[in-house]
DNA sequence: AAATTTATCCAAAGCGGTTTGATTGGTGTA
DNA sequence: TACACCAATCAAACCGCTTTGGATAAATTT
């Protein structure tokens, strides 16, 4: 059923029937009605080719997503972001389209996306330290807003990030509080600014107490299980090992308490662990008592507010560029304790 | 740069651009060769939206995704599906649409998508053993591929599966073998095919040898660390505890071992753990050497082979359905030892 | 030399909507 | 009574592409 089966079967003009349904005020309430419940039983949608042909609008937001060895964007918290972005997306009739592309050539993805007119607008996601999408975006007049910051941006652009530096910064002035003096640092790969700001933070906080992290602490990788885990038994078994672990995810962390249970040790007394929680649906941090201490910040909470932006921007293009900045809370779980006098 | 600006630049039709730029004969090398190279420089890339009109097509695979608090499908299985899925739409240059819907307007959503026409086919996600889904889809002439089956599905139709069952009987009569008797299985939400599949494999190695399952040992729920951590416990803390568990996922594998290790047992000694690993990028069952003895099967293989079979019968509707069934493997690690003799 | 083919190219008609610019008939006002 | 005005509706143009059904000139047959 297509617009003018419709408006010949009631026996009006395509006009008259497109701006019934679409709520224009020039056409009577009897005849609104009329028309909305033939379409109601014929059960007419609009084509959406068409009418975002004919509007210049397609009711979309893409979603580019680089697969490569270096840096996997597919992973939970992408999902749990999307689901949040995606609540917004269908309660305001937008469809969300997921663009897979090689990392090496990004830059023709997006031009292919604005070039082709499949999306209104993008999000950006895992933006790097010198982030060429970010320029790149703003010359081809692609209206987009970022999950993350570039540290090296220039000009303004929309963002919704979390307080990553602040964040661990809090969490290691936590475990420097509690008495630990060698932390390790578990990062996510360092290329990535989010990384970057939270090592920013976990130097800060030993700077501002007149210490000095100790660089074999800190490792900084694609953030997986068994990389956390790995590495964590690594350090446990250096001759002078960590009391305290800051790990930069949930997944990591898991990772991290296998390696210390594997030694014998038990996690929040022999050895404390503090991660960052993005509060992912399927894998919380326990339940009425948090197992692990933790930054806490909902990514999907994020998606949400990034897809508010962007449809904003979509909506008005003259609006100035619009940034969140989510502080995380510090939870207190049972994986952290004060750091035991080395006998 | 539109169609016609690029042909008024070339001084020729936009018939024989389109022509030219669609590899159709009837255009001589030479011209074909001068269009290409002005569509190159201009960076024309054709409205997919105008193209889509024209030819009935919209190069565009639709994912719809049910969000609800029985049963949610943004989980890292699902991640890792599209991944695979998304290869081979961006090979074949399909864009891959995501629609979030309430699980209780399912087939609204469905309708939506065939009378909005912004997708050639769907994947169908989480099919239940009574799926209303498939017969739906059938009746409103929408191609679909199924990932997972339903059991008491009528009329053929196209899926991809495991072989959930025989995973599981695998899986249990190796842990019989090994001389467990009380095996609990921790098993996902079994209204959902797949997981009562997996039932029915565990039960069947039991009765195979004349034994009968417990019923206080099986459990199914939304797989979660937390659950999985949670039942893991209190199964322990029973009078006659468990000896073995087979879990149905790794991150609820993650959660037994929690437990596990909580009571001061040792995983692969003192209790035994299978699991189903889907081979998901940032979770990987250990290096050389496996964590956890599991069933294995790629989930984003099976994305891989969802998404070719959809596009071969968009491309061919007159295929009969396809189907393809995995056998996992099983695979040894560290956490399967023999039943200890009850002291 | 006339009649066919063949190789290229083009004008115009869709695809299914939205939107502009009339066209009606009825009402209010001078 | 005549005029302006308003409410309700419609015909047609347009969005950017594909595709049908010619048109033209050159090449080949008869």
């Amino acid at each position: 059923m297509n617009l003018k089966e419709l408006s010949t079967k009631l026996g009006l003009s395509q006009t008259t029937v497109s701006r019934a349904l679409n709520g224009y005020p020039e056409v009577s309430e009897e005849t609104r009605e009329k028309v909305r419940r033939a379409a109601e039983e014929h059960n007419y949608r609009p084509n959406t080719r068409a009418r975002s042909l004919a509007t210049g609008r397609t009711m979309a937001i893409g979603h580019v997503i680089p697969v490569s060895t270096k840096h996997e964007m597919v992973n939970p918290v992408f999902g749990d972001f999307i689901a949040g972005a995606g609540e917004v997306y269908s309660r305001e009739g937008y469809d969300m389209v997921l663009t897979l592309v090689e990392d090496n050539n990004e830059e023709a993805a997006y031009r292919q996306i604005k070039s082709r007119g499949s999306v209104d607008g993008v999000v950006v996601h895992g933006p790097l330290m010198d982030e060429p999408r970010i320029p790149l975006l703003k010359k081809i007049g692609l209206p987009f807003v970022v999950h993350g910051r570039a540290t090296n941006a220039v000009d303004p652009y929309s963002w919704v990030d979390m307080n990553n530096r602040r964040a661990f910064e809090r969490a290691t002035e936590l475990l420097l509080d509690l008495g630990h003096r060698r932390i390790a640092l578990i990062n996510g790969l360092e290329r990535l600014d989010f990384a970057f700001r939270r090592r920013e933070g976990y130097e800060a906080a030993h700077y501002n107490r007149g210490l000095t992290p100790d660089p074999i602490l800190m490792c900084s990788h694609e953030m997986t299980e068994l990389f956390a885990h790995d590495t964590t038994a690594t350090l446990l078994s250096q001759p002078n090992p960590p009391t305290a672990f800051l790990v930069s995810a949930m997944i990591g962390a898991l990772g991290g308490r296998r390696a210390i249970e594997e030694r014998g040790l038990i996690m929040g007394k022999d050895v404390s662990v503090v991660t960052h929680d993005d509060v992912l649906s399927y894998l919380r941090n326990g339940g009425d008592v948090p197992i692990f201490t933790a930054t806490r910040s909902s990514v999907r909470e994020a998606g949400r507010k990034s897809a508010e932006i962007l449809l904003q921007m979509i909506n008005d293009p003259t609006r100035d560029p619009e940034t969140v900045l989510f502080e995380a809370e510090l939870v207190l779980g049972q994986s952290t304790g004060p750091a035991l006098v080395r006998a």
